[in-house]
RNA sequence: GCCGGUGUAGCUCAGUUGGUUAGAGCACCUGCCUGUGGAGCAGGGGGUCGCAGGUUCGAAUCUUGCCGCCGGUACCA
């Protein structure tokens, strides 16, 4: 008869869900502490709100069909209602806003926290990543908006990414409305089309200015075959609509005077090339020229709830894909001002604007640049216990490094010493101690260098023997001496 | 969601036209070496071959369905 399975759980982790080792978790902790300090500067506060939210005040609960909208993890909690992970930051803001009228306004917070969505995964993807915003609510000043650009501008060079291999690109919902508008021959496009056209704008950089040519007529054929529909414009709509993408200008404000052309007599149109005519007076008084912060007509920022100026941080250094194709690293911050956000809870216009970096992303981006420190270990010195006798002595050890504010450890395993110098290996620490029956009676302790122990342990040949008996990454201290001794090696690499 | 690829040990992969007990390298563990990380040598643990069914005397291999992963596409607050 066969053996017995035991029935064993399969470890399994959720699909687009991720497990963060030390490493990454301390730099994007790094990464974050500086982006904070930069929003701090702004005036701008910290705000933690729940992971879980009521569906309803998410905006994202359907009526008609008597439940959430697909694409966020939702469940019917013990009264029957119907609660959900947060999917971003801006829906609880604003929920938290209408909570609180006697805020300050405008009101100013920061918030950092994992957001959730079910989408598939991808390179890059993931269904719970982390954003760190920063919003402005209770002003329709274009200020706002233009202090938005400039803390893009800071926070990326805070972290150390150079003028030139970022930008901030900036548009306005209104200027794509007036564009809209025009193509329309003056009456409103049908919404459809108009959502359509704007997809189709979005997915410039992927398919090209021919591409999107297509898409917005007859339909594209893609490489692999695959045909997608357009959106049946007209030679001479698709003309208007390529006439804007492609416009430009020497500086922003004459780029705004060409705008103002192709937006004709379309009110909103003209009301978008206005606000970014403030914005860019905000930006030029600052500082803040075109070499930081441009406008570029093919933004568009999804579909999502923007109501006036848009705006995305861009990394263009370019880095090679998988594919070996070099392309622009592309965007890691993004917002725009959503005026009627609010309004779903009080029914007052409360206008707001702000922008979210995408944490994971932005990360990613650094280690390439290696503009951020990824070392895992959080240990500088393991104190091994070779007689476990003396553990007293060895605890007291421990106690007076960490006294002296150096990071210690004491072996609790139950390992022979050579493990446990493979292990202070494995960890990453870079002084380990010795102390037996020999060093206890000679008041001393032997301090060993691990960085150099394994620099010269590469020259080790076959006579494994003399080399044990040498020890040259090692010396014997005073036993008072300790800390001092320690603090010398540790000197050697900075740490 | 749709299209394509893929799934064998912790990792990277072999596994020939279906045929004994499924292999290698790396990693891990033990010993040589009970006071020192590497190398070497010797040994060891670890796989219901993604899951379920079908064909067959016999399936990792052929077949169907499902799932996961990877890539593209759609969506993207």
């Amino acid at each position: 008869m066969a053996k017995k399975k035991p029935t064993r759980t399969k470890p399994r982790r959720l699909k687009g869900f991720r497990d963060i080792d030390a490493g990454d978790v301390l730099a994007r902790d790094r990464m974050v502490a500086t982006i904070r300090k930069v929003y701090e500067r702004y005036g701008y506060g910290p705000l933690e709100t729940p992971a879980l939210e009521y569906v309803d005040c998410l905006g994202k609960f359907l009526p008609e069909a008597d439940q959430p909208d697909a694409g966020i993890f939702a469940f019917l909690d013990e009264d029957d209602v119907w609660v959900a992970l947060r999917y971003d930051l801006t829906a609880p803001l604003s929920r938290y806003v209408a909570m609180n009228p006697d805020l300050p306004r405008p009101f100013r917070r920061y918030q950092v926290g994992p957001v959730y969505r079910v989408e598939k995964p991808g390179p890059g993807r993931f269904r719970e990543f982390y954003q760190f915003d920063f919003d402005s609510v209770g002003t329709n000043a274009m200020l706002a908006d233009a202090e938005c650009c400039m803390v893009m501008c800071d926070a990326l060079e805070a972290l150390g990414i150079e003028r030139g291999d970022y930008a901030v690109r900036l548009n306005d919902r209104k200027v794509l409305n007036g564009v809209l508008e025009t193509i329309g021959g003056g009456k409103e496009l049908d919404a459809s089309i108009g959502q359509n056209v704007l997809r189709t704008i979005d997915k410039l950089d992927r398919v090209g200015i021919d591409g999107v040519k297509q898409l917005l007529g007859g339909g594209r054929k893609d490489e692999s075959g695959d045909f997608k529909a357009g959106c049946q414009l007209s030679a001479s709509q698709i003309e208007v609509v390529i006439g804007y993408l492609s416009a430009v200008g020497e500086t922003r404000a004459d780029l705004c005077d060409v705008l103002e052309k192709l937006v004709g007599a379309s009110e909103v149109g003209r009301e978008g090339v206005d606000e970014l005519r403030q914005i860019d007076v905000a930006l030029t008084g600052a500082g803040y020229c075109d070499d930081r912060v441009t406008i570029d007509p093919t933004v568009v920022r999804g579909l999502a709830y923007y109501t006036g100026p848009v705006f995305e941080g861009v990394l263009t250094f370019s880095v090679v894909d998988d594919a070996g194709v070099a392309r622009e690293f592309g965007s890691v911050f993004g917002g725009g001002r959503y005026d009627d956000l609010v309004k779903r809870f009080t029914g007052q216009e409360v206008p707001a604007t702000g922008a979210s970096i995408g944490v994971d992303r932005l990360l990613a981006a650094l280690k390439t640049l290696g503009k951020i420190d990824t070392s895992p270990t959080m240990a500088a010195v393991l104190v091994t216990r070779l007689d476990k006798t003396l553990n007293t002595e060895y605890q007291k050890m421990v106690a007076e490094l960490r006294a002296a504010d150096i990071n210690a450890e004491l072996y609790i395993g139950n390992q022979a010493i050579a493990k446990q110098f493979k292990y202070a290996s494995d960890t990453g620490k870079t002084v380990g101690i010795v102390a037996g029956s020999d060093e206890m009676e000679a008041g001393e302790v032997s301090i060993k260098d691990l960085r150099l122990g394994v620099e010269l342990s590469k020259e080790i040949g076959a006579d494994r023997k003399q080399w044990l008996e040498q020890q040259p990454a090692q010396f014997t201290a005073k036993r008072g001496g300790l800390v001092e001794s320690v603090k010398e090696v540790l000197g050697r690499y900075g740490v």
